[in-house]
RNA sequence: GGGCGCUUAGCUCAGUUGGUUAGAGCGCUUCGUUUACACCGAAGAUGUCGGGGGUUCGAGUCCCUCAGCGCCCA
């Protein structure tokens, strides 16, 4: 006997001592490993890597989110045999880490980071990462999840640096990565050059600057107006519209740009538009991409104006070394004064903004390291394309075509010290050297005078090889030659771009082949009201709060069921804690059936064998079978929120709420004892193996109980083939049905029915719940069913068993009762002096008038196209459906005579 | 400017080959402490499925159109 089990769950106890378990099991890594001696080539694989959190990151929803549902298909496949694997990593996320330490060296010993010098301020961002970068693993195993923590990768792991360097000088070697100055996104703020999905547009209000380029030698001028009145230091031409009879006689002409005298031509481009602004527009292509184009058409010089910091620089005259806002401000005063300003008007535009610092971003000419993108974007494109790799869902293949059609070279590299440093080295004659090994000498010259690139890469770029880096790419190791190419790719739709795409483009370029099949992308969290969750609005929900209040399972369900692939979910405590009701729930049906299991070793008679199945005992199997289809045609679906809802239902509607109540009454008689325990037993095993996934630490937990009280009882042949875990059982795979279930299902419905529409009557009688009532039956065709139902109704519908009566027809209908018609089953419930007459009747009116209206509504389907276009099937349904109303109509009619 | 998504009960949302009385959780009303569970049980109320048009025997579901909200790209 075991002991009793507390009556509410408590994951608190349960939790850590479970996920200890599993990893002490080694349940975590695959079955079939490569590496073992008795690898079998012949098993499937089924692989994802995990998007590596930001190594010293802190665990948020979108994390929880990603955990919940790779785990989710994790284990799913591990229980259906596949040799699963889940590789777990964390990512060196270069921007991110080295603001941290550099805040925190600021704060706590006043120093930046020039003054500590590069490798002093890598040493501490090591150590940095050595005291943080636990945290973020430690937290995703809190939520469960069944990686194989042997296998986890660094970006900046040895292993993975190795794999870009490799990357890298490949590309180069294919003459597929170039350097040289370029139009680039500059964060004056991180003081770095970044990609274009790094910026972001924002609509802001601005001021539009009108005032007058003056043609040299004449009195004459041309109106212009920009947003960025500093950037006119860096004008190189004046274009006005070839057609514009305002301007299109100044083209050849010479300007003047205010303030510097400098002298540039009045040029004419059909880009210009005539409607918009002024009808001319000033050229600075050392700080505007449009602009850039135009120079480049005509052959303009370019100037640069700003240096790294923003900041006017030596060709800005009188300008230099003024902040960019400040030039702005001095510079348009002073054309003010000399009487070059026009006017000034405020004006909506987008502002381009710095993803990370939230900083304007400056468009600069820089010398920049990028990758040329055509070739890698164009393979990308025809992988999806052809089906080799194929999202969910599947609206975003569109947005992802899109992005690669209009796709631009890549700027790779990054003017950080925390990241992968560009393997290049230059002599002084200028040779570039790049090398797999660190080079000794030029190997152009053979200068021994060589020094490395001080950038490093761009941290897309190292996460980009990560689905093969992490199985030990560029060496073919059993692990890469086994678990490559992965089998799903899951994340949020946010980062399709960021790392999706790049993830592929690598994976073909480097290895041939897509490095998955499958991409899933989820949606974002929101708060309860669609709000972004932001600190500063103070909305944040802390998934370790939550999985410290309510349990990790309550958490993960949540997450699973309430969203759909792709779309973004609002999450409340609420749902959590309803979810939280739902583990209470599964741990208490487990509780009764322990118990019942228990029970059969005491010395209550019951026979060795089990007896006829009960209807109810057949119903449950049905519908259990039933779900179990159901719930693996979502799965095949990703549709996981759809399973999760079918097998919450299931559990609490029909098991508990019907079946376990039915099977209370079972347990009582000797004939079917023994077959009610099992039947419980089946039953909920098959339904924890089905919500493992979904919830995975309750029902190991609860499927462990129930497995040693059914190893100790005389139905222990039931758990002969039952692992030592539920997380490595076998998934129940649906199996199809066997042709008695219709008719079973049908009949039980109707003893739902009838029991409902009984306590209906009660309550709306106000029955003392306690007070068990007679009743008689007027069954008709259906009088054999619900004689052998008696006792089922009368239990759950709170009648005195020794006072029903179940007659194919009454001779005359009791005296003092209140009718109930249920199809064509009439119950006469004695309710005398509880019942007035005029109320019974028109309560019978009321119903009457219902089945009435369903009869006038079939009559006219039934009489309409319907019944010679429709499926004869679903017209003889609705026939039948009729003819039960009519049955019911006629049966109350009598009642009211 | 182009593209995508959303609009279903008071709130948050499900609803995937179109099948005929539209579901859940929370909230609300009434009753109940029966030996799995009050983190519970029983019963109940609540919807012109954003508006309009179309296809169809049949539309929350497909098509067109309009509106509001949100996102992505330029």
């Amino acid at each position: 006997m075991t002991k009793e089990l507390p009556k509410a769950y408590d994951f608190k106890d349960t939790e850590s001592r479970i996920y200890a378990m599993w990893e002490a099991g080694g349940y975590f890594k695959p079955h079939n490993d490569p590496n073992n001696a008795d690898f079998d080539p012949n098993v499937k694989p089924f692989v994802i890597s995990i998007p590596p959190p930001n190594v010293t990151g802190e665990l948020h929803l979108g994390h929880a989110m990603f955990v919940s549902v790779e785990d989710l298909m994790i284990r799913y496949h591990r229980m259906k045999g596949y040799s699963t694997l889940w590789v777990p990593g964390t990512d060196h996320a270069g921007i991110a880490t080295q603001l941290m330490v550099e805040r925190d060296l600021l704060r706590t010993e006043e120093i930046t980071r020039e003054e500590l010098g590069r490798e002093k301020f890598l040493e501490r961002t090591w150590a940095w990462k050595k005291k943080y970068g636990g945290l973020i693993t430690t937290q995703i195993r809190r939520l469960g999840a069944s990686c194989d923590w042997d296998r986890e990768r660094f970006t900046l792991d040895e292993g993975l640096s190795r794999a870009v360097r490799e990357a890298f000088v490949r590309l180069y070697e294919k003459g597929m990565i170039y350097r040289g100055p370029r139009l680039i996104n500059w964060s004056p703020g991180l003081k770095t050059a970044v990609s274009d999905l790094e910026v972001e547009y924002s609509e802001e209000d601005a001021t539009l600057y009108y005032f007058k380029y003056m043609v040299k030698d004449s009195d004459e001028f041309i109106p212009v107006a920009t947003i960025r009145p500093e950037t006119i230091l860096g004008d190189t031409a004046v274009a006005v519209h070839p057609e514009d009879e305002r301007f299109k006689k100044f083209i050849g002409k010479t300007a003047i740009v205010p303030m510097l005298g400098r002298e540039i031509p009045v040029i004419g481009d059909e880009y210009v538009s005539m409607e918009f602004g002024t009808g001319a527009l000033k050229i600075t292509p050392g700080h505007d991409p449009n602009d850039y184009a135009i120079a480049h058409r005509h052959n303009l010089p370019i100037i640069s104006i700003l240096d790294k910091e923003a900041k006017v620089n030596e060709h800005g005259g009188k300008y230099q070394g003024l902040d960019r806002f400040e030039a702005r401000k001095q510079l348009w005063a002073e054309m003010k004064e000399a009487g070059l300003v026009i006017k000034t008007e405020p004006y909506r535009t987008t502002i381009p903004r710095s993803q990370r610092g939230g900083e304007i971003v400056e468009p600069m000419i820089s010398e920049q390291w990028f990758v040329k993108i055509e070739p890698l974007a164009k393979a990308a494109l025809e992988a999806v394309k052809d089906g080799r790799i194929k999202i969910v869902p599947e609206r975003f293949e569109k947005i992802y075509f899109n992005w690669l059609e209009n796709i631009k070279d890549w700027c790779i590299s990054r003017q950080l010290w925390w990241g992968h440093r560009i393997p290049v080295w230059y002599c002084p004659d200028g040779h570039m050297t790049c090398a797999r090994e660190d080079p000794k000498q030029c190997a152009t010259c053979g200068s021994k005078d060589i020094h490395q690139d001080d950038d490093v890469l761009d941290t897309w770029f190292s996460s980009g090889l990560w689905p093969f880096s992490t199985l030990g790419w560029p060496d073919e190791t059993p692990d890469l030659k086994y678990f490559y190419p992965t089998s799903y790719m899951e994340t949020g739709y946010d980062i399709l771009f960021f790392w999706v795409a790049r993830m592929i483009m690598s994976g073909l370029e480097y290895t041939g082949v897509a490095p998955f099949h499958t991409v899933y992308l989820h949606g974002l969290i929101r708060d309860e009201h669609g709000r972004k969750m932001s600190k500063t609005y103070g909305n944040v929900i802390d998934p370790l709060t939550v999985m410290d209040e309510l349990g990790t399972d309550a958490l993960r369900f949540t997450l699973l069921v309430g969203a759909t692939p792709g779309n973004d979910m609002n999450l409340s405590v609420k749902k959590v804690e309803a979810n939280r009701n739902f583990a209470n729930k599964v741990w208490n049906a487990g509780r009764f059936v322990i118990n019942a299991i228990n029970s059969l070793a005491d010395d209550r008679p019951q026979t060795a064998d089990h007896g006829q199945w009960t209807l109810a005992d057949s119903w449950i199997w049905a519908r259990l079978q039933t779900l179990a289809r159901d719930v693996e045609r979502q799965f095949q679906n990703f549709q996981y929120g759809q399973a999760g809802q079918q097998i919450y239902d299931f559990l609490w509607s029909d098991f508990a709420d019907w079946y376990v109540e039915i099977a209370k009454e079972q347990m009582k008689t000797a004939d079917h004892r023994r077959q009610t325990a099992e039947t419980l037993t089946r039953v909920l095993d098959t339904t924890l193996r089905l919500l493992h996934p979904f919830t995975p630490f309750i029902t190991e937990e609860v499927w462990g109980h129930l497995h040693s009280a059914v190893r100790e009882s005389p139905i222990s042949n039931l758990s002969k083939d039952w692992p030592d875990a539920l997380i490595v059982a076998k998934w129940p795979e649906p199996r199809d049905p066997e042709g008695w279930e219709a008719e079973k299902i049908a009949d039980f419905e109707l003893i739902q029915e009838i029991v409902r529409s009984i306590r209906n009557l009660r309550a709306e009688k106000n029955v003392a719940p306690s007070k068990k009532i007679a009743a008689s039956f007027s069954a008709g065709a259906k009088t054999g069913l619900l004689k052998a139902q008696s006792t089922v109704i009368a239990t759950l519908a709170g009648l005195d068993p020794s006072q029903i009566s179940i007659l194919q027809s009454l001779k005359e209908k009791p005296a003092d009762s209140a009718a109930l018609v249920v199809g064509s089953v009439e119950i006469y419930l004695p309710l005398a002096g509880m019942a007035d007459l005029a109320s019974e009747k028109t309560r019978l009116e009321k119903e009457l008038k219902e089945a009435e209206s369903h009869i006038q509504r079939l009559e006219k389907l039934l009489n309409s196209d319907f019944a010679q276009k429709a499926p004869p099937a679903l017209v003889q349904k609705e026939r039948d459906k009729l003819a039960a109303y009519k049955d019911t109509a006629e049966k109350i009619k009598a009642q009211l005579r």
